[in-house]
DNA sequence: ATGAAAGTAAACTCTTCAGTGTATTTTAGT
DNA sequence: ACTAAAATACACTGAAGAGTTTACTTTCAT
């Protein structure tokens, strides 16, 4: 980023961004006035006006933005070297950090509440997430076609596992019903879910 | 219910309910206005205001009868004479049943709707939930205690049921991200559920 | 140094909506 | 029929908040 070029216009709406983004998860979208937004970027408020035309405009920007963000993402491969139980166990880490991640949960909350009443458009922005599960997906599925698991539908273990991870990584920490996840309890956590699914569909014991 | 006791402010007080009821579902609490909720129950406004003095205490008093409608439940208790996998997918039934059924997801969208940037109201709120999962709780540790499974820490095996039940029955028919499940889809997923269970945890093989 | 592009302050419009006041009518028990 | 409780119609208040207007100032590249 060269700071060098950027002009004072680039400046201000960098910290419209900024504010828009922390005062958005803080009080959410209705809960942040126009005039307050502007304050807290110690901008006025006709530059934001000037930046973003509408709130949704602003809105907008920001959900797109933060996916663009979130989707530069890991893509393992099924490698018949390493233990199926290592594999997953390091799938399944990299897929907690990322949804337990707080830029990941503040995006989720953001839409969330802005979406919660429009579930077609939810619908549509949560496809876009869909890019995390489809390397679970391939891997599963190598590892079936070299016989080192079973099942019928991967579909229905994909649903597992993702059921898993976000029901102890992602949905009580959106809802800040639980603090966020140590390191250690991210590792417990992924190893109890790779031993769970192993024991289940692995060819051999463990 | 006595329909002949019913007083004509009964019944006006229940049209506000039901409205109430079905357009916060739809619209949302703030999306629903007093105006709008008048007309929809065939009530003046000021009729409302006479049952409810804010819009504040009627959404209140959705939350708690809704509550109290739902937490008539179940409480299953360990047998030994029938199979583990029988007693646990029985439960899981059950629990599916609860979760996934139209009253409970209404309840929890009015509520998360309501709560979404309050956590601290919505964590006590959903501590009320939490009897559902004790009934899983007393049985899994008769069944420890019995031999018949094994694991370290009840509440990481109690956190892993719920999160493959709400991963699958809850969330994505809470947001209308997938239809409402039929009974079939409901029985895979606890059968499902329990051998994936008991695969890990039961002392002897299923 | 100058002028165009951008920012600023503050008052203003317009709409929406929660909640009130009031005068009138409906209902049901006696 | 009489009365009291409840419902109604509807006009009103007051607050909040999105977006605009205007007159003025800052910045910076040439």
């Amino acid at each position: 980023m060269p700071s060098a070029t950027r002009s004072r216009s680039d400046i201000k709406r960098e910290a419209i961004i900024n504010a828009a983004t922390q005062a958005f998860q803080e009080f959410g979208v209705n809960g942040t006035t126009m005039d307050k937004l502007a304050e807290l970027a110690n901008v006025s408020k006709r530059t934001v006006y000037n930046h973003f035309s509408t709130k949704e405009d602003l809105v907008m920007y920001l959900i797109k933005a933060q996916w663009q963000n979130a989707l530069l993402n890991v893509n393992v491969v099924f490698d018949e070297g390493s233990s199926l139980f290592e594999q997953l166990e390091a799938m399944l880490l990299a897929d907690i950090e990322f949804m337990s991640g707080e830029s990941h949960l503040e995006l989720a909350r953001v839409a969330i509440g802005h979406f919660f009443y429009e579930p077609e458009k939810l619908k549509d922005e949560v496809q876009q997430l869909k890019a995390q599960e489809s390397s679970l997906h391939k891997w599963l599925n190598s590892a079936k076609e070299s016989a080192s698991v079973d099942f019928e539908n991967v579909q229905h273990v994909v649903d597992e596992i993702e059921s898993l991870v976000k029901g102890q990584c992602f949905w009580p920490q959106l809802f800040k019903i639980e603090p966020p996840l140590s390191r250690a309890e991210k590792k417990r956590i992924a190893g109890g879910i790779a031993r769970l699914i192993l024991c289940r569909y692995a060819s051999k014991a463990l």
